[in-house]
DNA sequence: TATGAATGAGAGTTCATTCAT
DNA sequence: AATGAATGAACTCTCATTCAT
């Protein structure tokens, strides 16, 4: 399952034929089918893994009411997971934009998006009383659009950075005027 | 050509068939090939039609240095553009995201991508001399994550209320600090 | 016609498209179905043209009875018409070795064989009346496979050298024992 | 394989499709390419099979120095082999013919020719020092006309009256004047 | 006479999936 | 648990040919 997670991350999912999945794992393709029933099958438990083990990176810390310096650690651990599991979140943007992601991992994926950005919303609702959605939509492009950066071309810009611009911008309050 | 990118954009590049297209514009398959040489010459001119067309729109505005109402002038052309072309963008995200993408349609874009961010750093390096590649990657991602998210969930958020944030947050200078 | 020869004779029957054709003329298509019935009418008339221009050669020398000298003539005419129409000749041999060849074409083309090599019946007959037929079938052997040397590989080696050697050949009486 | 060559050698190598070959071995398409890469290949892997039982046959018997006994030998050798691997020869006329012919089968068979007529250079040389290269294209010419003659039209001449005569001539050493 | 858009059959090839062993 | 031969549908692309203009 690492293989394919690899294997579906460089190359994409579509371009990844079973055949090169077993000969990465050096088993046969007819095995293969015993672990998993389909091609999709094997996709959506990828992403059912990953998200799994994001879960519990984050239900551990974040529970209940979030005060600031949780939210500046929420950042921390966004950046961090997003470099652990560089290939997962790769694989992840790649579906996501294909439309006609298959809709199981659809499911989780839009879920983990939710409960994430969810539980962020009393913060903001505290901080900015006034429109605590958009500042919510604010900060997920944020982030949405600097994990894709990030993820497809790494190199690209000092990540550390852009962290700490991010943190510095929701330090000083100054998104609440 | 618009039923193309219409079908690309809702179904993505590699899940329509030529036959799809074919049907789309009820001409037989072989007839589509006495207009495009291949299925990506049919793409690399949807996008290349597209990029010429934001080209058309940009550079007729911006040129040499750029005031800052200029750059609030720029956000604002971006949020019509993206709104305009939607279904480019979309386009444009499901294939970036693709690793191997067809070459050609790479260079169009990252040409695009680099003409527009570039004219983009004399502002920065004037509003913020310090680090002001750090802040093009702030603003980079903010844009990218925006449009990511309006392209494929447009409904989702209030994209008025997220441009005037966007460009509250760029007028009252607290980026700076 | 001319160009369809050269075509024909340079990448094959099968490998020459219609639309090459019609670009090497430089017609549209559709109008070469003016000239043309089909690709395989076309072919026919092409082999036709230069069946009867060789006809025409050959018929006005050797009629009736052949002398000796009038068949060193003739291996010398064949070798000049094989340097003349050298992209004929490699038409003719790539449509005999392959299976299937046009029907009217094979008839023109066996017919011509026959017809010359049965001009040489009597010639041999006289010659050596022990076995006239191997003795044809011997010469015929001979020249086919020159031919298809110099028509496919006309530099690999020196014609006229070749061409002396086959007419001492039949000077000095030698195949007769 | 044997079906294969059957096939290409009695309707051409263009004219069989790879689901003509299917319905021949009476399995699937599909099922073809779990055998042969492409068409090309399995082409590719016919020739070579055939040129090395071919070597398997020549080289036993015939290397350093040939007496005048191993020459004849060797034409006997020929016509056997001619005749026990017609189809093979068919096939061969019909590429080599044919222009464009594919890159590694070409390779193969030029190699085969020279090897074989390499072989004899010495014996010509001994036999006629004066011009050895051109008694070469002679006996080449001559076996090459013979083959092309009985492969394609095996019914229409008595191959061993033929063989004879050759042997004759290059017995009473006639052909040294 | 000339065009070129249009067609439909068929080419080689790929691939997820099945199944007897 | 494991194989790999087998399948059939789908894919991109080609081409001889037709036909309205």
């Amino acid at each position: 399952m690492e293989v394919s997670l690899d294997l579906f991350s460089r190359q994409g999912y579509e371009a990844v034929s079973m055949a090169k999945v077993a000969k990465g794992v050096e088993i046969s393709k007819g095995n293969l089918y015993n672990y998993f029933e389909s091609k999709e099958q094997m996709l959506s438990e990828i992403v059912l893994n990953a998200v799994e083990e994001i879960y519990r990176d984050f239900d551990s810390n974040h529970d209940g009411e979030i005060s600031h310096e949780e939210f500046l650690k929420f950042i921390d651990d966004v950046f961090v997971n997003m470099q652990q599991n560089r290939k997962f979140w790769k694989l992840v943007f790649s579906l996501l934009l294909q439309p006609n992601m298959l809709e199981i991992v659809e499911e989780k994926l839009s879920g983990l998006s939710k409960d994430i950005f969810g539980l962020f919303y009393t913060y903001f609702n505290k901080e900015n009383p006034k429109d605590p959605v958009t500042e919510m939509v604010f900060f997920s492009s944020l982030l949405k659009g600097t994990m894709m950066q990030y993820v497809f071309a790494p190199e690209s810009f000092d990540i550390d950075k852009l962290k700490h611009k991010i943190k510095l911008y929701y330090s000083n309050h100054c998104h609440q005027k």
